[in-house]
Parts: C-alpha cells; sequence; structure tokens
DNA sequence: TATGAATGAGCTTTCATTCAT
DNA sequence: GATGAATGAAAGCTCATTCAT
C-alpha cells in the first residue's frame, strides 16, 4: 500500500535470493554477511538496512523460496482431471525442481534440515515453519490419491492410509535426492524415481 | 609396530568418541575443540598431539561410528536363513538404530551430509568414504533380496532391479527418518515404517 | 532577519529538546541519531540539516537547558528581600530541579561532567560553556550571601570568603545529588539536604 | 590454592591495571578492547582468555582500584589516638588520593557514576558494589565521629546525626573533586577543603 | 606426552555521516 | 527543506591453531 514499501520490499528480495544462492553453495554458517553484500552488490552495512540479522536473511530468504515452490507444485497440478496423469505430473514436477542446478535444491534442504535440527540453527526456533511446508507437500499429494479413489481409480482402501501413503512417498522422494546429491550420478536419478513410482502406482491402482 | 602407537590409537578413539557426541547434538560448525577437549577429559592442545585439525577428527569419529554401525548390521543379519525374517532382523536393527539418543544418529546423518556436500565441507574432498558407505548398505540389502531370490521366496524378477530396490528401500529410510526428526512425532516413526516394510514385502514376496 | 532563519532556530530547539531526554535517559554514547530523529519525528538525516553532528546537538541541548536553569534561579530569588528566605528559596528551587524526573538533571549533570572531563568528549574542548555556567550559579549564591551582609543578617567576616563559601555550598549539593542518585534512597534527600543547610545557615547568621 | 590460578589471578590484574588508566583517560565507551590489549602488551584475543568480556574488565579494574583506596583509607586511620588529628590524617589522605594524576581518581569517579547510573552502563546492574564502596567511606567517617564524641572532644549531639553528617561530608568531598577536575585551578583545591574542613571541625569540637 | 598461553584472522553488528533526489 | 538509501570505519567477540615448556 504505502509507497515506500515496495521498493524495500524488492530489495529485501533481490538480497534474499542472492544470498540463497550462496547458502545452497556453501551453507549457511560458511556464507558471511560480506559475502551476501558483494553477490547483491551493494555495502555490508547496507545489508543492515534490510535485515536485523543474518539469521533474518535465511529466513526470508528460504520462505521465499519454499512458497514459490509450494505455489509452483500446486498451480502445476491443479486442473489436471485424470488421478494417474496428475500423479504423474506431481512427480514430473518434483524431478524439474530437484534438477535445478542454481540454487540446487537439495542441497538448500539439506541446509534447511540443519539449520532447523541443531540448537541454535535458524529455524531451529522456527520449525513449524518448516512442518507446514511439509505438512502442505503431504496434504498435496493426500488429495491427488483421495481424488483417485472418488474417481474410482485408485483402490479404495487406500483412503484409510492416505496420509501415511503420502508422508512415505515424500519421505522416500527426499531419500532418493539426497542419495543422488551425494553419489552424483544425477543421470540415473530419474530413472530410479521412475521405476519407483511404477511400482507406487502399480500398487495404488484398482 | 611402535608400542607406542596403540595408546595414540586408543586415545584418538577416545577423542573422537567425545567429539562425535558433541558434533550430533550441536553441530560441527558450532562444536569448538575446546568443547571436545574438555569432553574428552584433556587440554585443548592436546587435541592436536593426537589430529592435525578438527575437520581430522570429524571424519575419524564419523569412520568409527559409521564402521561400527556397518559391522553391527552385517553381524545381525548374517546368519538368518529364512529371507523374510532376514528382512525383517534388518528393519528392526535400522529402527533400532534410529532410536539411539546419544548420539542422535538422524542428526549425525544430517550433518555428515551437510559436510559431504558444501563445499568446504569436512567431507567435501572425501565423499568416497560416505558414498562407500552407502554402497555397502546397498549391498547388504541387495544380498538379503538375492538370497531371497535364490531360496524363491522373492519373485524372480526382482533379481534384475535389485540394486534399484535396495536403493530405494535406504532412500526411504534416510528420508522418514529426517522426516521424523523435524516433526518430532517420534512415537509414530515405527508404525510407518512398518506400514511401508509390509507393503514392500508384499510387492516382492512370491 | 532572514524569514526563514527562525523557523530554523525553532526546529533546532526542537530536536534538541528531544536529544535531551534520551541523553538523560540512556547516556550520549547510548543514543544514536536515528532516535534523536524519531523521537523528534524527523527523519535521519534531516536532523543534519539542522545540526553538524552529534556532538553539536548535545551541546546545544544542555546549553538551552542549562541557560534556562540559570534564568530560573535567578528569577526565582530575585526580588525576595529577607536574605534567609532568599537563600531558602534558592535552596528549595535547587531540590525542585532536583526532583524533575524527565529529564532527570542529575543523570545530565553527570553525562555532562563526563562529557567534559574525557577527551575527546563533547564539551572537552568546549570546557569554558560548563565554567560558566558554574561560575553564573557561583555568582548568583555570593551575591545572595553579600546581600546578608550588607543587610546585617549574615556575619560581616563572611564577605572576604564568599566566593569560597559559594563554591563549598554548591560542590555539597552536587554531590548530595549525586549521592542520592546512585543510593536511590530519593525520599531522604530533602531531609539530608535541610540538614545540611540549617547547619550552613547556622554558621553564617549574625 | 591450585598453582595453576595464581599466575592467571596475576595478569588479570595487569590487564585490568592497564585498562584502569585507559578508562580514566578516555572514558570505557571511548577505550576500545583493542587499545587495552595494546597497553598491556598483549594481542587482542589475549584478553579474552582473561575475561569475558569489556564490561567484566571495567568491574575487575574498578573493584581492584576502589578495595586499594579503602584499604589505604582505614590503614591509615586506623591507629590514631587523637580525634581531631584523625580526621585530619583522613582529609589529608583523600586529598592526596585526589591529587594522582595517573589514573586521575576524579575522572574514574566519574565514570563509575556513569556507569552506575545509565542503563545498559557496566554497573548498571551491579550498584550494590558502588554503594557497597560508599557505604564503607561513610562508616570510616561516622567511626572517627563517634571516636570523638567518646572521646568527649567532639560534642555529644553529632551522636545521633553521625550518619547524616558522614553524608553530607563525602557528599561535599565528592562535589569539590568533580569542581575543581572541571574548573582546573587545581592549586586552589587543597585550600577550598581546608577551608570547609576548618568550618567542620569548628562546628563539632565541642 | 601434555598443556597453558597466546594470537591472527575473521565474524556479525552498529552508527555517524553523506548524498542524490 | 526533507529524506531514503547507502556506506566506511570500527567495535566486541570467537576460535582453530601454534608453540614454548
Amino acid at each position: 500500500m504505502s509507497p515506500k514499501r515496495y521498493p524495500k520490499k524488492e530489495k529485501c528480495n533481490e538480497i534474499a535470493a542472492a544470498a540463497l544462492h550462496l547458502f545452497a553453495e556453501k551453507g549457511y554458517a560458511a556464507t558471511s554477511v560480506e559475502q551476501i553484500a558483494d553477490a547483491a552488490g551493494i555495502g555490508k552495512s547496507t545489508v543492515y538496512e534490510y535485515f536485523p540479522s543474518k539469521e533474518e536473511i535465511f529466513v526470508h530468504a528460504v520462505n521465499n523460496w519454499i512458497m514459490d515452490l509450494i505455489h509452483r507444485m500446486v498451480e502445476q497440478t491443479r486442473s489436471i482431471e485424470n488421478p494417474v496423469q496428475r500423479l504423474n505430473i506431481f512427480i514430473r514436477t518434483v524431478k524439474e525442481v530437484l534438477k535445478v542446478q542454481e540454487p540446487d535444491p537439495k542441497k538448500l534442504f539439506a541446509e534447511i534440515d540443519q539449520q532447523t535440527l541443531m540448537e541454535g540453527g535458524a529455524f531451529y526456533k522456527r520449525r513449524h515453519i518448516i512442518r507446514d511446508m511439509r505438512t502442505r507437500f503431504c496434504d498435496l499429494v493426500a488429495d491427488i490419491l483421495l481424488d483417485g479413489v472418488s474417481k474410482r481409480v485408485f483402490r479404495p482402501e487406500i483412503a484409510r492410509d492416505v496420509s501415511k501413503i503420502a508422508i512415505n512417498l515424500l519421505a522416500y522422494l527426499d531419500g532418493i535426492g539426497m542419495h543422488y546429491l551425494i553419489m552424483e550420478e544425477y543421470q540415473e536419478f530419474e530413472d530410479q524415481v521412475d521405476f519407483y513410482i511404477k511400482g507406487f502406482v502399480e500398487a495404488i491402482l484398482i
């Protein structure tokens, strides 16, 4: 609303975006505010005109990034009628997201988890943000599954365990992303996921 | 050979063990060498008699811990004849390992992943150690599966994809551990894993 | 002359007044120009339209405050005929001044002393301002005493030492203000001063 | 007791002593830890081996200094039989203490008062230390006065108000010290005090 | 072997001040 | 006349590492 506020918000996002790349590359601890300032093309102390602390930069940057991610996931899968296709589109979107190189989302997830877990981490006292995000991802998957059940495409008995199934699917995707990040055989990653999903779909199809 | 070498190795392990707990609790970056020395009951500079750097302590500690872990996994599952039971024992051992409180293995895995991924991390130039470990876990699972195939308990067609299946199973276990670490509903963790494994076994049983 | 000049002066005083409260509350060093600007309801850089530096704000603010103080002291005591009563009115005015809560004059005096004494303090190179003020207070007391002598109410021999006596009285008032500021038994403050003054008056009365 | 502790304590005192001079000269805020380190002939970070913060250096330094001051005052006046002489010795010691150039005690008192008064000052949450000190000085004076009363040298009626009298005497000494620090006519300082004390003694002598 | 002591390099953060608009 | 934006300089503090003993 206020005409003054927008440029400030805009710049906040610019700084946060620059920071996100560094955090993904080197991690939170190893990224200095000076590096963030350099990457954003401003002076070190200027950063503090927009954020009260390094921690806040991280939280803001991650928040922006995750919100955008969730938004895209929802958008991509929203209007598709066929549940199997919808599930496939969801998986394709996940794979696409994980394929991005800059900033590498797998590294970011690792960093976020770290900062959520460790005492004194940037998200340690804000787990709720991370939990919310995970919950929303689960809800998205659960929604697709229940939609499939109601359209008599997926087996009716999965309705009862839909939340467990969604969590397990996301846990797998988390884990396999991490695995290939460390193993670095990126080319096999998609095959591997496809193989998993094939079994997954088979198991829930009527 | 040298009679002095043995006590040196012993003490290395003592220090590494003390360090491991701190690394798991607070993370690598937030653990200072002084804290490690205190925990090991020695002077700060004495630590440098046994390790050339903080990084080396981490690598050594993690190495010890993982080697022990793998050894235990192999031991537990080695001599069991029934493939289904063997798989269940494997899963039970994994769950038991993940249940340990001190040092929390889930946090350690997160920290290890972090240090493997991030530029300048302690394992960044030693990914091979972490990869080896993952490979050995995969081999263990693959071994169980192939054993089941050859005993005509598991479907023969899984033999072709045994490596993919093993990787996927471990990825899931990784991911679900992380999930519950962040969501903190520990009590549901075992249920969730059991639910997954039930579907998994059903899918591979003849 | 210039019609613009007057509003400028007005605003200077407004800013200085706002600053004075902050200086009294938190001290010179701990008060930032931003806080002063906020308190004055203007932008930070606008402050620099009216003052060339933070130091100048302090000097101006203190100057205004002290000038007003002296003026009031003189006004209150000017027209009283009876020397004893005049002295009492003077003391009563001092006590009243020291009782003010916002801005606390004792804290201000402490801050002024500090800034006068310490190398690089705001008044370090302008001691003359503070000295002038002290001199004028002394002169006021001396005037009261000499008036009493000439009216044959105070002992004639004090005339010779009138300046010493005045300085000592003011030194005492300074010191006792500070004492009670630190000891925080404000309620006893007036009793203590009255006790002192009683002795003082007895000693100089014929 | 512990043989390790003593050298540490010794060095603490050395650093504190070096710091005291700087604090007296430039004030607490304007003295940087680096300057303290330089003055003590050690590296900046070495200071933090001995003190956890700059504030603690100040508190320690002031504490040492004040304890020594009180000790000397007590020593000087302890064994004197004649109450008038004892009072004079007390005053002489005060004057001597205030005459010291390095570190200037008057400046230090000003700085201590400042740090006691201002929110967030080094002594703000430790007023009790400063109050204790003031109380001990008062007790010393009160002791001298009561001794004089019991020896029938000082008027018996002062016994009732001994505490008030002591406070007033010290307030005066505080104030006059400050006065001459600002006015810088040091040479007149002693005359002025002597003049005051002469009147003071006359008033209490039988 | 063991360590107390020392430190340099680097971090996050603050703030008085400048300047284009 | 007023200010939002930017910043250089400096502060307090941490910590892995070195070294003499």
